[in-house]
DNA sequence: TCAAAAGTGTTCAAGTTACACCCATGT
DNA sequence: ACATGGGTGTAACTTGAACACTTTTGA
C-alpha cells in the first residue's frame, strides 16, 4: 500500500526533457570572447547557437555540462558555475525542454583551437554577438550580468588569464569585463594589497621592449582572503 | 526528412521528473525563520521538508514556484529568486527527479498564519532546523549563503519587514541575517545615506515608551541606486 | 636616440569605525 | 521618578580617487 502511494506520488509529475547549455567566456589578451556554435543537425540547422546537450539518464546538470565543455573545448578542468534555469513553456517549439544554464570561464589557448574548430565553434567578441536560437541571447545577457557582479567578489577574472600573467593582462581583462579603463597605479596598489599574488622572476616580453613581471595567483592565500569575507574588487 | 531529424533529436533524450523547492525565509522581530512541513503523504510521510511540488505540464519553474508559496502561505507576491538546480543522479530513491530550487522572503503576518497552520507546516529558527528529506538541508544552507551575500547589495531586507517598520527593527533584521550586532549610530547613518527610506509621521509604540518613528522603503529612489551600480550594506 | 609600454607616490576627499549620553514616555 | 528603548555627533582612521613622470629596452 505504502508503494502504491509512492506510485501514485511520481506519477503525477510530468516528465520533461532537461538539457544543459553553457555560456563560455574566454578572453583573448583584449576582448571578451563568447564561445558559440553553428547547429548541424536540425532542428534550427545552421543556427547559432550556444554550446549545449541534453542530459543523459546518468549524470547531473553538472555532469553534463562537464561532458559538453569537454567535448568542444578539450579541457577538462574549467571553472563552471549554474546560471539558472529556463523554463518557459514554450521556450522551445520542438519539445517541452528545460535548459539549465551554466556559465564558464576558459583560458584562451592556441593548442585547443583546433578542437573548438571540428566542432564549427567559433570565438565572439561580445559586440558581435549574432541572433542566437530559442532563448539564448537571454541567457548571454544573464551571464554577462552574472560575470561582472562575481567578479566584484571572487576573483573569477584569474580563470581567463593564462597561469601566469601581467597585471596588464589583468587589467586589460577587468576593463573588457566592466567596460571602462582603470587607472593602472590604483588597480595595481588594489590587486596587490590582497596578496594574492606571486611575483615571479620571469618578464613577458612579448607586449613591449622593457617587459612585464610575470605573476601568479596564489590559491592559498585566496582562500583565507574569501574566508575573511572579503570583498574582492571594482 | 526534416521533420524526422527533427524528431530524432528530441528522442535522444530522457525525460526527467522536474520539481520545485521553496526556501522560505521569514522574520518575526527577532529571530530569522524558515517554513518546513511535515509531509502528509507517502514517500517520506511525517518526515520534514521545505515546500514544493512538481511541475505542471503548463507553467515554468517560476510559476510553479509562485503556486506552491501561494498554496502554502496564501500570499501572492512574494520576492522570490532562483537558487540553483538539484540535480544529483540519485538525490531521490523513487524517481530521477530534478530539482529547481527557489528562495523566497515574506512578510510575517499573523494574519497568513491560518493557511500555513493548515498544511501543517512551521516556522523554524535558523538554529532549530531539523534534519529534512533529501537534499533539502543542503538546500537551506545555500540559501542562507545567498541570502547573506544579496542582502549586500539589495535590499532585500525590507522584504522581510512590514511596508512600516522601525529603523531598530530593521537593524535587528540584519543582525540576524549577519549574525553579529551592529552600532545603531552607525547603522542609521549608513541606512539613511542612501536615502531609499521616507520617515512617516508615525510611530510604532508597541516596544517602547518613547516609540520608534515609522519608516516606508521608496521603490523609486532604490531603482536609481541599483542603476548606478550601488553597493547597498554591510 | 627614440618609441612604446611598464612601473612608481602623494595628496585630498570620502567613507568607515569607535565611542557615550540625553530624550520621550507609560507606569 | 524611573525604567526602557529611541535617538543623536564627533574625532581618528582607513580606503578610494585623482594625477604625471621615470625606467627599460629593442630596433
Amino acid at each position: 500500500m505504502k508503494l502504491q502511494e509512492r506510485e501514485s506520488y511520481y506519477k503525477e509529475a510530468l516528465p520533461v526533457l532537461l538539457a544543459v547549455d553553457c555560456i563560455i567566456f574566454g578572453f583573448d589578451r583584449e576582448q571578451l570572447k563568447l564561445l558559440l556554435f553553428k547547429r548541424k543537425i536540425e532542428p534550427f540547422k545552421n543556427e547559432w547557437s550556444v554550446i549545449g546537450s541534453f542530459m543523459k539518464p546518468d549524470e547531473s546538470a553538472e555532469a553534463a555540462a562537464v561532458r559538453v565543455l569537454g567535448e568542444y573545448t578539450g579541457l577538462e578542468e574549467i571553472f563552471m558555475e549554474q546560471l539558472g534555469c529556463y523554463s518557459q513553456v514554450d521556450r522551445d517549439p520542438g519539445a517541452r525542454v528545460v535548459s539549465q544554464a551554466f556559465f564558464a570561464l576558459i583560458r584562451l589557448d592556441e593548442k585547443k583551437e583546433q578542437t573548438v574548430a571540428t566542432h564549427e565553434a567559433k570565438w565572439f567578441d561580445l559586440e558581435e554577438v549574432p541572433g542566437l536560437i530559442l532563448d539564448h541571447n537571454l541567457m548571454i545577457g544573464d551571464a554577462l550580468e552574472k560575470l561582472k557582479r562575481k567578479a566584484r567578489y571572487r576573483p573569477i577574472g584569474f580563470e581567463l588569464l593564462p597561469k601566469k600573467f601581467t597585471l596588464p593582462q589583468l587589467q586589460k581583462l577587468y576593463e573588457a569585463i566592466y567596460q571602462q579603463s582603470f587607472d593602472s597605479r590604483n588597480f595595481r596598489k588594489k590587486i596587490l594589497s590582497l596578496q594574492v599574488l606571486k611575483k615571479l622572476d620571469e618578464k613577458d616580453k612579448s607586449t613591449s621592449r622593457k617587459g612585464a613581471f610575470l605573476y601568479t595567483f596564489n590559491k592559498r592565500k585566496y582562500q583565507s582572503l574569501v574566508e575573511r569575507g572579503g570583498q574582492f574588487l571594482m
